[in-house]
DNA sequence: GTCTATACGACGATAGAC
DNA sequence: GTCTATCGTCGTATAGAC
């Protein structure tokens, strides 16, 4: 890599600041496979073309570098929800919500797969200190889909004999999975969220007027 | 392997293989919080009631102790689907047979919850010279759902516009996530079974003949 | 069988050259 | 901004007492 540094005289980002992306991307790949503990600084330095003690002009240490890749990972899937579900027409339903989501969920986990798989399984596995920062995150992020499904039950829109937070569980868990799959069952990703969304919504069973 | 194996008699269990057993649960809780990397001996220990340096006497070392949680994860669930399967009649229909294979898995799952939930995680997280043992054995246990999967579809007993394996990594996905619930969503396990198996099959949308 | 004490290696982090 | 060199810490594993 001899690129020559580019002044950003027009606009935009800095050099420093697209290491600092490298960087980032590399951290949640070797963090997604290998866990919080697994991950060593060497590593992620390898798969960003450094040296490890290079990351230290970029990050103060590994606690924050860490963070970053975390943060990014609970944010991606909460901004992309967000966004979608305010570009529905006000008189949107229930299901058409949910439907919404549901899309948006699994597209932020195909296109963010490494920082979502990251930031996932690592807030079991941090030390309990580093915890209740990201948990708070993710259940505000919990609280939009319980909304989504409460409001959906109560009109009728979909069943009511679930648990709403089972419910809710059960559905993210199914569609966080896809975090893991192994590349060659993702397919065509077009084909996967509209299956996802089938799925949820009307399981495996053909629909039957007597059910 | 790990320790000496008595000779089988009559007898009940020996003190060693007690301790084993215990060893082996503080293990599997430890892993499935930390992760493989972040497990430390001492921190087994301590859950144990012991001092790592006793492990020793029990294990060859390290990746000795991982080896029996792992294999034992993975058992768990194959044993008791394949168990819970042949106890059906001969003639038991493939949706009969799915929410059977949904019931088992779940079930195995609450059950062995540490066991389970460490040997999931844990199988990305090895270091890849030890993976392909494991990855045989999940995959083995795959194929079984993949049959039924596929059974199913051919008879039409359920829709066959979904993509066979990317429908057993969903309803596998949905599944196994139960094993990370916060134990104040799982509730009453009865009635997380009977959801899981409605869910599965239904859906979310009640079933209308015009659908 | 379990303990304490210790060697040994691996990784995080810092300092200073370029 | 990135490198090399080095220090300190921590965890695995071993040895030997009890």
């Amino acid at each position: 890599m001899g690129a020559k540094a580019r002044p950003s005289s027009a606009q935009g980002p800095s050099k420093s600041a697209i290491t600092r992306e490298r960087i980032i991307t590399a951290a949640a790949q070797v963090l997604a496979e290998r866990g919080y503990a697994g991950t060593k600084l060497s590593d992620i330095a390898e798969r960003a073309e450094m040296k490890a003690g290079s990351l230290y002009y970029h990050f103060e240490d590994r606690e924050d570098l860490v963070d970053h890749v975390l943060k990014r990972g609970v944010d991606e899937s909460f901004r992309r929800v967000k966004t979608a579900l305010k570009a529905l027409p006000k008189d949107a339903g229930h299901v058409r919500k949910l439907e919404t989501a549901i899309d948006a969920h699994v597209h932020s986990i195909l296109q963010f797969g490494d920082v979502t798989s990251a930031s996932l399984q690592l807030l079991r596995q941090l030390p309990p200190e580093l915890q209740p920062r990201y948990r708070r995150e993710q259940q505000r992020y919990g609280a939009v889909w319980h909304k989504l499904i409460v409001a959906a039950q109560n009109d009728g829109a979909i069943r009511d004999d679930l648990d709403p937070v089972r419910l809710r569980l059960f559905i993210l868990g199914q569609l966080n999975w896809v975090a893991d799959w192994p590349r060659t069952a993702v397919g065509d990703r077009d084909e996967l969220r509209k299956e996802a969304v089938a799925l949820v919504l009307h399981g495996v069973v053909p629909s039957r007027e007597g059910r």
